[in-house]
DNA sequence: CGGACAATTGATCTACCTCAAAATTGGTGG
DNA sequence: CCACCAATTTTGAGGTAGATCAATTGTCCG
């Protein structure tokens, strides 16, 4: 498993740029606690101060917070070699939670280890913000499918998203990709209601873009969903890897 | 002007942790080149690689994206003491663009000399890396606002950060502050139809709860504006000054 | 095999949009 | 200093994407 979290770790990194014997030394070097999750199971919480941060392993997680009356806002999912709580390293107190999307399994890397890392290491210091800005890259995105997009525009951009990120760390198969969310989640995530989600996705079907199991996405028309969802991947900043 | 440059960088980063005289005297002596922009001028455009970031110095601007059909999408809005673009130093490519608002003065300094700054300087680094992930908080309650909520709500909370973040720097008066934006501007920020924002501005002013006119913003009752909106201030990381 | 969760369907309702025009406002040039 | 122009704000009437409510069906898993 310690093998895990170290691929996972620096195939991340290495996206960014190639990483020197030196670095990829001191990142396999962090100490890494590994912990199984339920589905459903709240990770950190609103309120939280956190003194580790979580990298996703396997599974899927989201990113949510609750308002009054039951209405929940999904803001990500997370999947392998995501850090999603790393904001966590610089604002004490958490403003959402993190939960278990899938049974999940995840590794914890105390504050301390990552501070100490981005200290000697400024070039994976570096890399690490950078990964919260592109972070913060696709909830612009998101917003601009909530504030300007039809429902069938927003569901096929998030169904082209998870497909690229997918793909980005090796997971989909042929044209295939996993994708474990429910229709709720999916409501919660675009600002829309299960029912209508149901509607449009069936929608997407009959246009003959995507099959959609409880757990894989299938695309079966690229050029297509790219269209109906004006899909730009520009804003996920996967460079062709450069030397800095 | 060199004094103002100054003063907005430090005092923005005092609110952080108290800055020792060594990190003091290197923010001073950023070489900054202050430049004025006109109302609706951009700044940086999507697709442009900027090798220099903005710190705004008076007046307010704005991260937008334009889709097909002239729908846009307003991201954020920036006042003085913000570095709205600070991201640019780790992703090469804007992903969207930033524009003045009102009449604008901006101070520009090089990315190399932040870089320079922040390998010496790792509080400050850590400082700046944090204002980036305050604004991705941002990002998150926006998506909350135009996913969950309904346009009041969305409206009210609107008035209620930009007040907060007024106050924040010195810029309210009373229970005034400025807010020189257009409805059509709330409308774009919002996802909303400049007219269906004049009604609820309406509403808002029926129900004696703020007083808007071109350029200012007073708070009537904070306390049902709060309401309103359902107001909770934990995201804007306004921690009160503490040692690190 | 049962029980819970997830997906689907149908009927009705509404917050917000669209289109179009009028009334204000503020800046600018003469 | 005033008159005018262009940008904003405001008003009205009708239309629609998506919400709400309430079942029903399908599916996974123990």
């Amino acid at each position: 498993m310690a093998q895990n979290t170290d691929t996972a770790l620096v195939r991340r990194m290495e996206s960014f740029f190639p990483l020197t014997d030196q670095e990829r030394r001191a990142l396999a070097a962090l100490p890494v606690i590994v912990r199984r999750h339920a589905a459903k199971q709240d990770i950190v919480q609103e309120g939280d101060r956190p003194t580790q941060c979580c990298l996703i392993l396997e599974g899927v997680a989201c990113r949510y917070k609750i308002l009054g009356g039951g209405r929940r806002q999904i803001f990500s999912f997370h999947i392998a070699g995501d850090i999603p709580d790393l904001e966590s390293l610089h604002l004490r107190v958490m403003d959402h939670s993190l939960a278990a999307v899938t049974p999940l399994t995840a590794g914890f890397i105390r504050h301390e280890q990552v501070r100490e890392l981005t200290a000697h290491h400024s070039r994976l210091g570096a890399a690490f913000w950078r990964e919260t800005l592109i972070d913060a890259a696709i909830f612009r995105q998101w917003m601009v499918g909530m504030g300007r997009k039809e429902a069938l525009g927003r569901i096929a951009h998030l169904l082209c998203e998870m497909y690229v990120k997918s793909q980005a760390v090796g997971l989909t198969d042929g044209q295939s990709c996993p994708l474990p969310i429910t229709q709720v989640e999916f409501a919660d995530a675009l600002g829309l209601t299960p029912v209508h989600v149901n509607r449009v996705l069936q929608d997407l079907r009959r246009m003959g873009l995507v099959v959609l199991t409880r757990s894989t996405l299938t695309v079966l028309d690229w050029e297509g969903l790219v269209r109906a969802s004006e899909f730009e991947p520009l804003y996920l900043h996967q460079e062709p890897r450069e030397v800095t």
